[in-house]
DNA sequence: TCTGGGGTCCTAGGACCC
DNA sequence: TCTGGGGTCCTAGGACCC
């Protein structure tokens, strides 16, 4: 059997876990540079506020109704889902995570075995890191999800259907509810009066196949009971890498541009290196700030294929500092630059060339700034001085502690 | 004043080859 | 000048996920 573990409110949840002072409270956490509420603790999803409504907008009606809210602390978040993570892999070697607050599990066992073992990590989870979790326990990936939707509803955070329960189960469960149909494909099916998982189950395979491709008719099959996506064992190396941050504050000048185009750089090729890669193809873009309908806009992007494959960071770096000057006009307020990397080989499998060498020492130089920078912090080593307080830095004014770093760790007086 | 940041896969159509 | 059958590669656009 195929159970997924879901995290409940993740990136609130988190939020509470050292502060137990807002356990019962209603908590959002915002995008980047404090933009939308992307989530809420469950108190908050009672108060009716929409997921993705902008900060700016609904600041006022938060407070008045008491909610607290937060910057996203990406790297708060990453620490506590390892630890999840890990928890989940002392149950079962097959352990697929699937996002940073979900995983697959593939179990064996009596139903009444797997239910137990459910409730276990349940309230290990619980217990030893302070999130909860729904877990959903059905025969194929997209089951358990529909299974995962009842566990939350559920009081003891646990679904495990029997045979005879699904059909009840698929006409409680909306049609857009179902993992693989997004709000597009949901419009045409209602307009099809299909309003349910039970209808949909209902359609004919080649119908499902034309109207919404081969992996419309693998959420068909799934639903049905038949395994029909794949299982993965290891993360997939990326295919494409991009980094791409709106500006705190708008910046009008090339030199502030190029720093922010240096810094994106840096980290897209400390991901490309970090899964052991190469790419190819670099591609920039710049953008003015559509919404802001005072301003005049532009964007424009560029790409250039390199002759060779490279994880070089000042390689890289250099090709989007050409590309920024080359995209760069004057008289714009700039909102966002981006960096894409794409045509990722593995290290030594790409291509050969008969007449290139690849100089020996950039990989060498490369393996020292990472084995550096991995002791020092990511940033020690940059190709650009990484001085804070740049105008396009984030706005996170509602940043909560790194709890789980030396320096910012909780002292408690007993 | 203020509006997220990543990713994947599939299909159709055009340009080209024999 | 027109015709058939079998391919590849690339790009744009559309759908989805968290």
């Amino acid at each position: 059997m195929i159970a997924l573990v879901d995290c409940n409110s993740f990136y609130a949840s988190c939020e509470k876990v050292f502060r137990p002072d807002l356990r019962d409270k209603p908590v959002v956490v915002l995008s980047n540079n404090d933009g939308c509420v992307v989530a809420m603790s469950k108190e908050a999803k009672k108060l009716g506020i929409a997921r993705g409504a902008t900060y700016f907008e609904v600041k006022k009606e938060l407070e008045a109704a008491g909610v607290i809210a937060f910057s996203s602390n990406y790297t708060l978040y990453d620490n506590l889902s390892n630890r999840v993570m890990r928890v989940l892999k002392d149950y079962c070697q097959d352990v697929e995570v699937y996002s940073i607050d979900e995983a697959f599990m593939v179990l064996e066992g009596t139903h009444d075995e797997l239910l137990m073992m459910a409730k276990d990590i349940r309230s290990k989870i619980l217990q030893w890191i302070g999130i909860p979790v729904s877990v959903g326990i059905a025969k194929t990936k997209t089951l358990a999800k529909v299974a995962n939707k009842q566990a939350k509803k559920s009081k003891d955070g646990v679904c495990y259907p029997r045979e005879e329960e699904w059909s009840s189960i698929l006409e409680d469960t909306q049609v857009g509810d179902i993992w693989g149909v997004g709000y597009r494909y949901e419009k045409r099916l209602i307009n099809l009066n299909i309003k349910t998982a039970a209808d949909f189950i209902k359609l004919e395979d080649t119908w499902v196949k034309k109207q919404m491709t081969i992996n419309g008719l693998r959420t068909l099959w799934e639903l049905r009971g038949r395994p029909s996506i794949t299982w993965e064992d290891g993360p997939p190396s990326k295919q494409g890498i991009i980094s791409s941050k709106g500006f705190g504050n708008l910046v009008k000048s090339l030199d502030e541009l190029l720093e922010a185009g240096t810094d994106y750089a840096h980290t897209a090729v400390g991901k490309l290196r970090r899964q052991k890669s190469t790419c190819q193809i670099i591609q920039t873009y710049v953008s003015t700030n559509p919404f802001r309908e005072q301003d005049a806009q532009y964007s424009n992007g560029c790409r250039r294929v390199l002759e060779h494959p490279t994880s070089y960071t000042p390689d890289i770096v250099g090709e989007v500092r050409n590309q920024i000057r080359y995209l760069f006009r004057p008289g714009f307020n700039y909102k966002r630059v981006s960096v894409f990397l794409t045509a990722i080989e593995q290290e030594n499998r790409g291509q050969l060339d008969l007449f290139y060498k690849p100089d020996p020492r950039k990989a060498m130089i490369m393996d020292a700034v990472d084995r550096i920078n991995l002791k020092n912090g990511y940033s020690l080593v940059h190709c650009s001085p990484k001085k804070p307080g740049h105008s396009w830095d984030m706005r996170r004014e509602l940043l909560s502690p790194k709890y789980i770093s030396l320096d910012e760790i909780l002292v408690v007086k007993v």
